[in-house]
DNA sequence: TTGAAAGCGCTACCAT
DNA sequence: ATGGTAGCGCTTTCAA
């Protein structure tokens, strides 16, 4: 009972044949007695035998993994673009293996480690808040494994492969939709200032007023590093002046949009009611609020996944060379809210 | 650039060393030279040197990866349990491999076939919705190979390790804390009926009606496998005596009270305000909601993963024995919300 | 029709 | 102080 992981080895003695034979029969090679491969395929089927990935991988030099880096599990963002990777990696013969980074750069760097040691064919990588320095990312490409960059843009690293979510596409629509509603003062809260991911939205947000001459207010727009504390000021801040505070509102992820009426609700802002709000999420919790964003930004999290794993199969297998970086956008849509 | 992964050949040779010389070098054997080893390192560093784990599992025969097969990461309570397996599985120098089941009897069977040809030191599993049948999952213990069950119960499967959340606790909790605010019409809406992961829910909701003698009202129950239209028609069941309704409520999981007061706000029901409800999850979103569950069940999926991890580690050392079946109950909380 | 052997990268035992 | 070698499980070329 307490046997060892069942080999060829073990088939081969127990069958009186030798290892290669057993190997060729489970195969399938053409120059092998029927009745022989019907031997073995019987008692490896009865033995539950599973070739063993480690050797298949030593003797291949390639692993059929495609590793991927993540900041964490709880975003809704990342479980469903896992959900289009391994869709699109199991369709090509590929294996994932996930690892979070908790937008730490320590952890992130552990993580490629493992995955470096685990030769992973190909690196799909969300990097982290606090990446800056790219040499643990870049020691792959350096050994020939190719890496896509999704959804945060790396801009510090400009020879990369990246697939991204056009972000500057999703917030003019929703500052556009917002616009033709009727709405002069429509504020922006936005996500992490220095974190170049966030340009992107804030020159949607600016663009679609500039478009729809609509005079910017710098009173309008706030930050948050998405600390609790931190993002409380933020929408102190937007609507401190009750004269003149903001009737519609974008924001970075919608958790965010959460928060402010949540807080406008806390002080029983008079205006509550007619807030309108999109932000970056369609978190299907949505259906239960009962003052929902009118709209969400839908950033199709599953076909950016699908795209980083199409981008990164081609470039293992060599269809598109290593140095011919591309840069893939998914477009955003903008989803109506039935209102109740 | 386009170069080959590092191995210790490579070094070997750009230092006219042997390969077992090099090898003892990154190892710190005692007998060779100081300045043998610096010039080692100092190389291997250079090139970002990583040992290959196929070839160190296959010489091992250990892979030092725990696997982990769940349904979905849909669901926080399964990142959370991640999360606590990942800390515990770090800590104890093991790296995990996660793969879905989707609540697919066949993807899970390949999902396991996958982890044993990875040769996985040991398995965590939450099984689907649909599994009854475990060869594929006994196999692991045929060869060795520790399994550990966690949350979802086999209740078919007798001779296993468990690691289960108090479910029976955590409703009898929540049961007994709406009798005591006054209600004496709970209802209980419960998962699949036939599934025997839910029996032990509805067992604690029994028995806190017992206990402080409510007596029990067969309209007041009903289930759901989670598909849309069957929830929906579930609670109309349970709300379809307007003179009789329930007055409060215990589910499953909290989405079932998501959706239950969606559909009493849409029919604009004249008892919803009144109504106490409690599920099982403790979801964020929580703090959002208008008309929040008044208490939560908290089942600590962090604490219930890293007991998987726990025990499972100790199978692994042989520090218990594997026909010494443990059961692992780890209590839940009842988190009672702030009224706003 | 079957088998022997090399080699993937690594470690540890045994020589030198 | 350093090197040679066997062997982990597997595939494939070559030999019988």
């Amino acid at each position: 009972m307490e046997n060892k992981p069942v080999t060829l080895k073990l088939i081969a003695k127990e069958l009186k044949l030798s290892i290669s034979t057993v190997s060729k029969s489970l195969k399938d090679y053409p120059r092998i007695k029927e009745s022989t491969k019907l031997r073995v395929k019987e008692l490896a089927a009865r033995l539950n035998f599973t070739p063993d990935i480690s050797a298949l991988r030593l003797r291949d030099r390639k692993s059929r993994i495609i590793g991927i880096i993540l900041p964490n599990l709880s975003d809704h963002f990342f479980t469903r673009s896992i959900y289009g990777m391994e869709q699109l990696a199991t369709a090509n013969g590929y294996n994932i293996i996930i690892s979070q980074s908790h937008d730490n750069f320590e952890m992130e760097v552990n993580a490629a480690a493992t995955l470096l040691g685990s030769r992973v064919d190909g690196l799909i990588v969300a990097i982290s808040k606090q990446t800056s320095d790219f040499a643990h990312l870049d020691q792959f490409e350096k050994i020939g494994i190719p890496v896509v960059y999704y959804t945060r843009n790396p801009s510090f690293n400009l020879n990369c492969h990246k697939v991204l979510g056009n972000t500057h596409q999703g917030c003019y629509m929703a500052t556009e939709y917002l616009i033709n509603r009727g709405h002069k003062k429509v504020a922006y809260l936005g996500g992490p200032k220095m974190v170049n991911f966030s340009h992107d939205r804030f020159s949607g947000y600016i663009n679609a007023l500039k478009d729809n001459d609509i005079p910017f207010n710098a009173n309008h727009v706030a930050y948050t590093d998405f600390d609790d504390a931190n993002t409380l000021t933020a929408i102190k801040n937007l609507f401190s002046d009750p004269e003149n505070g903001p009737t519609a509102l974008v924001a970075f992820k919608e958790k965010l949009l959460f928060d402010t009426i949540k807080f406008l609700r806390s002080i029983a802002h008079p205006e509550l009611k007619k807030l309108e709000c999109i932000g970056f999420g369609n978190d299907p919790i949505i259906a239960y609020l009962s003052s929902p964003p009118i709209a969400s930004i839908e950033e199709n999290p599953e076909s950016l996944g699908e795209q980083a794993v199409a981008l990164l199969v081609k470039l293992i297998h060599g269809d598109i060379d290593a140095k011919d970086y591309k840069k893939v956008i998914v477009n955003c849509n903008l989803k109506i809210h039935q209102t109740a």
